[in-house]
DNA sequence: TATTGTTATACTCTATAACTATA
DNA sequence: TATAGTTATAGAGTATAACAATA
């Protein structure tokens, strides 16, 4: 007699897989990206274009390849990433004198406009998102998440030299 | 003259970004998910196959539909995953006698031992992330992550009846 | 030689429609 | 009719190689 005919199976447990980190950031990542898509969607935005605005909000005048390296993006990928804000009138790409190879990137006025309106949004909504969690406990969050980010695996027992 | 031309970008700045907790969250799970790969992958493991196997332990018994919910990802998607891991052996379907529409999945001998083992190095590693953050923080992380999961961004001001 | 932006391409992950067999 | 598993397919997101223009 097979286990499964014994053993139905009511409710799914997750409980062997809490005990990794990784899981549950993915969970709540996950609700976070449905939230922030659905949220900049009405702007005709996605997370790495509004992530790209701000950027080049903040950084005005940088290259392409700077602004993939601060998205963590592969430069080929900006491309097209590039081109549909560029259409859109967004932001205009300046050929800088004293490299001919790169362009300087800023927002125009109707960027600068959809970024303040789009960042308020999500604002809102993220507030919304994160209403149970204390303001204190969302300071913690926010340090440990960085400690992760740029926390490397290598063991560091043992000299080499 | 050009702004790019006076404003020379030395170092990129994300400060505008890190008000969004969701930017953060995404740098963090994408150090995370680098290092589960990597950690996976001599074990011929991804992230999913892992969690598939973890709450197939968890749920001895389980269906496809089920574990497909669990995972919160789709039946069509499931499918492939459940094919590679009962190809290795990793797993076993029994068809449910009293639904012989379902299978029943569960572990085989090689699915215990292997997860066991990919635990164990899953469980080093993510230590070795979290290393910097001290465990009543890693504690209250958790917390927050499974209200941000669990959250929804419905406005639950005035009441309809 | 090396770098910037670009094209082409491929691989993974994810989402939907529609089929079959069972209920 | 509804559900479980499946097939086919399409859309994102992501990664690498290679090219032209420029340094």
């Amino acid at each position: 007699m097979p286990n499964s005919a014994k053993n139905k199976v009511v409710r799914i447990n997750d409980d062997a897989l809490r005990q990794f980190t990784g899981y549950s950031m993915k969970r709540a990542f996950n609700a976070i990206q449905s939230d922030v898509t659905r949220t900049l969607a009405p702007f005709g935005l996605r997370m790495i274009t509004f992530s790209a605005l701000a950027m080049i909000s903040d950084n005005e005048g940088l290259s392409q390849s700077q602004l993939a390296a601060g998205l963590a993006i592969e430069r080929p990928n900006l491309v097209v990433i590039i081109d549909e804000l560029e259409r859109r009138d967004l932001i205009s790409r300046e050929r800088v004198p004293t490299d001919r190879r790169t362009y300087a990137l800023q927002l125009t006025p109707e960027g600068v406009a959809l970024l303040a309106t789009a960042s308020e949004a999500l604002l809102e909504h993220e507030a919304r998102m994160m209403r149970e969690v204390a303001p204190e406990d969302m300071a913690n969050m926010l340090a440990a998440l960085r400690l992760i980010e740029n926390a490397n695996t290598k063991a560091e027992t043992g000299r080499t030299g």
